[in-house]
DNA sequence: GTCCATGTTCTTTA
DNA sequence: CTAAAGAACATGGA
């Protein structure tokens, strides 16, 4: 479910808790956590909660002792603030008890998960971020890799916050096919790609993102933007500027939509 | 029973 | 050796 713009909406409907402070933290299920056998308890009871910010999909809580913790959503995850009086949906693996609120993790799947980084980068492996990017490093970053574009935009190390909706829908945008090989767009294609990236993901973000079917922000409330898509998941239907039927083949092990004629090989 | 799913990481192959 | 493709992870819905 969740790719940047879903994150980026879930960071931001937590932005009520800086400042707060946890009084104490409710493992439900141990194997969430890493670095394994990491005590939770102890690390983030009684500290407060400096900011919540994303980075690539993570999202990274700073704590008042200058520590910090990453959450990442997986495919299923949940991050919602609830009242204790809520019944516990299935699969919540963690709870974060913030006054009389309380920060619920779950996630059915368990792709996601919670990890204490303490006081090092949370982003090693990950690429830039896209809404920043400049066309000179995206066409730089491609250059070095001969695979399909597809695939290379799901790197999360040569770019970070796209998953399979938002490249499939920034392909489109970009009127770029999902096989063409990184290495083989020019200079004006990558240009027209990155805009295409940024355009796609500001007005997901505008639409609070895409509800497949698990996405909730932190308030419980799904995205809108999958009525918006123009490719995803549309297979057979007509393609929005020529009518020719969208297609789907796969690629990477994942479903790829686009327009045969819009997106030419 | 089958296939599919918004993601990441480990293993296998070329 | 490296890059890329494939399998695996766990659960639920169609």
């Amino acid at each position: 479910m969740p790719e940047l713009p879903e994150v980026q909406t879930v960071v931001n409907s937590l932005q009520s808790i800086c400042g707060r402070q946890i009084t104490a933290v409710t493992v439900r299920r141990r194997d969430i956590l890493s670095p394994a056998g990491v005590d939770f308890a102890s690390n983030a009871a009684a500290r407060r909660i400096v900011s919540v910010v994303r980075r690539g999909k993570k999202i990274i809580f700073l704590l008042d002792s200058g520590n910090r913790f990453t959450i990442h959503l997986g495919m299923t995850g949940r991050l919602t603030l609830e009242n204790p009086s809520q019944p516990l949906r299935p699969h919540t693996h963690m709870i974060f008890h913030i006054g009389k609120q309380q920060l619920r993790f779950a996630d059915a799947r368990r792709f996601g998960g919670v990890a204490w980084i303490g006081t090092s980068a949370a982003d090693e492996k990950l690429g830039p971020e896209p809404l920043t990017l400049r066309p000179k490093i995206l066409a730089e970053r491609l250059a070095r890799t001969h695979r399909a574009i597809k695939n290379a935009l799901l790197d999360q190390g040569l770019i970070a916050g796209l998953g399979n909706i938002y490249v499939d829908e920034a392909l489109f945008a970009a009127g770029i096919h999902p096989l063409i090989p990184a290495d083989a767009l020019g200079p004006a294609q990558v240009a027209r790609l990155n805009r295409s990236i940024k355009t796609v993901l500001r007005r997901a973000l505008r639409h609070r993102g895409s509800t497949l079917r698990d996405y909730r922000d932190a308030d419980g409330n799904p995205g809108n933007f999958q009525k918006l898509h123009r490719v995803y998941q549309r297979t057979d239907q007509p393609c929005a500027i020529c009518k020719t039927p969208i297609k789907a083949i796969r690629l990477g092990g994942r479903s790829t939509h686009f327009c045969p004629v819009c997106q030419p090989q």
